[in-house]
DNA sequence: CAGAATCCTTAAGGATACTG
DNA sequence: CAGTATCCTTAAGGATTCTG
């Protein structure tokens, strides 16, 4: 009896501990899906002209290694932000789009860019 | 001479590259001031609770390396969006605020959060 | 109590070469 | 054109130890 009421009170400690992180990582979990390095810019430029293939964003991306844009792409189209269709032709052509669902990202997108753009005016003063 | 031209140049292509990501990429950059692993948490902590003494953050964070968690906090300090305070006691007595700024992105903090909850309803849809 | 200093592990991302 | 398949580098984060 002593003992169960001393584990409840662990229990209770633990609970706590649980349920704050869970509630306070959330936005760890976002990060999984939008984190990558390239995947904002993705998901802007395949909102902005929809549909894209493959080779539009690599020339648009310039820099990134092409198995980096693949693999980051498959991430993307896993998580269901966008999808992809490709054409049975040769030479070969594959699209991608924003899911509708993808598309509700663009306003938290936004307002992540916004922050951004005061903070730069903020960061002067500092 | 020859060798600094070759040296020049690949610091120019290096910036110009380094310049097109952060002017493309504004999310980049919000990434770097709160993408760090413990920060988004750290800040909801002090939001949540305010002055934050260290040990109190330690405590809260369970199984966050000490280390770790210094540096997160002197980056988000220098970053400008916790100050810290250290007052001259024994034992050392250090409290964290947000900063006027910082606050302001608790609303976009918390549009990730309302992102993720009905991503999540999403997610069994696929 | 609240660090600093040091060393170490791992995973994201990149370079390169090959292919249907 | 749009990928795979390998191999490799780097930097974030963690473990551990020491200190005013």
């Amino acid at each position: 009896m002593e003992k169960n009421t001393i584990i409840d009170n662990e229990g209770l400690e633990k609970e706590k501990k649980k349920n704050f992180k869970e509630n306070n990582c959330v936005v760890t979990n976002v990060f999984k899906v939008i984190g990558g390095k390239w995947k904002v810019l993705l998901i802007n430029a395949i909102y902005n002209d929809c549909p894209k293939r493959f080779g539009e964003l690599r020339r648009e991306m310039e820099d990134v290694a092409q198995a980096t844009l693949t693999s980051q792409l498959r991430e993307l189209e896993r998580d269901g932000i966008i999808c992809r269709k490709a054409y049975a032709e040769s030479p070969p052509r594959v699209e991608y789009k924003l899911t509708d669902f993808g598309k509700t990202l663009i306003p938290v997108i936004r307002s992540l860019e916004n922050w951004w753009h005061n903070y730069a005016e903020y960061r002067n003063t500092l």
